[in-house]
DNA sequence: GCTCCAGATCCACGGCCATCGATATAAGAT
DNA sequence: ATCTTATATCGATGGCCGTGGATCTGGAGC
């Protein structure tokens, strides 16, 4: 029997066809999902989350300084972490002369707390 | 509450030299914030992270031959971040025959999600 | 001008990740 | 026993990640 090209056995069983049950389709959309997991991603790493709790538990700004000795990497590397979690949206800083003071932005985990919940 | 961050020169250091307040150390231990890290990464994934709100929406379990066409990757893609999603402790499955079905264990997220709260 | 210093950026390296095709496994179905 | 089906595993590939040393940036102070 000849294979049918247009209708491959994925978009079969996505017409109609079903092995068990009815199909729950994602509540989160795509653009949702993709927000939520570029957090995720974000705080999948324990030298960032140990830092965004830090920066959480400070009322106020951290001094980067204050916070290079806290982990045991490079100040390049935790300035990457720094920089990722700043691409991320879960953080954000601002430059006081020679220091930079970092703080974790309001509302940024919201949307992960609540989907999570 | 610091914490099981052993006293390393270069914290040694840090504790005697400060450049703006007084250092906060991280609240979560290295295994809590290891945890949780982990459980984030493997939320880090768009596909995973609707894969479970696929699960989590569904009450019951949910074979797998529904959730592939849901998803434009192959089913071998889809294996692999169930099975990822397994071994972050998130998902469990159970087989039926030829068929899998796939839960999300209760309270997998609790530890992050009220961190995160 | 010049020198320090905090922090960011660049570069390279090793490793892990997402993906898919092919194949294996294992359980019906015939 | 043989064929078919659902899922897992294997192998390979291209890309991104975490890391640290070296370097750059630019503000502070001389």
């Amino acid at each position: 029997m000849a294979v049918d090209l247009e209708l491959t056995p994925k978009r079969k069983r996505a017409a109609g066809e079903r092995c068990c049950e009815p199909i729950v389709y994602p509540d989160v959309e795509r653009e949702h999902a993709e927000r939520m997991a570029q957090v995720a991603k974000a705080l999948g790493d324990p030298i960032r989350l140990a830092l965004v709790d830090v920066l959480r538990r400070h009322a106020g700004k951290v001094c980067v300084c204050e916070l290079v000795p806290l982990f045991d990497v490079s100040q390049p590397t935790l300035s990457h972490h720094l920089s990722k979690l700043r691409a991320a949206g879960i953080v954000d800083s601002e430059r006081r002369g020679l220091w930079a003071y970092y703080y974790v932005r309001p509302g940024a985990l919201h949307e992960l707390s609540e989907w999570l919940r």
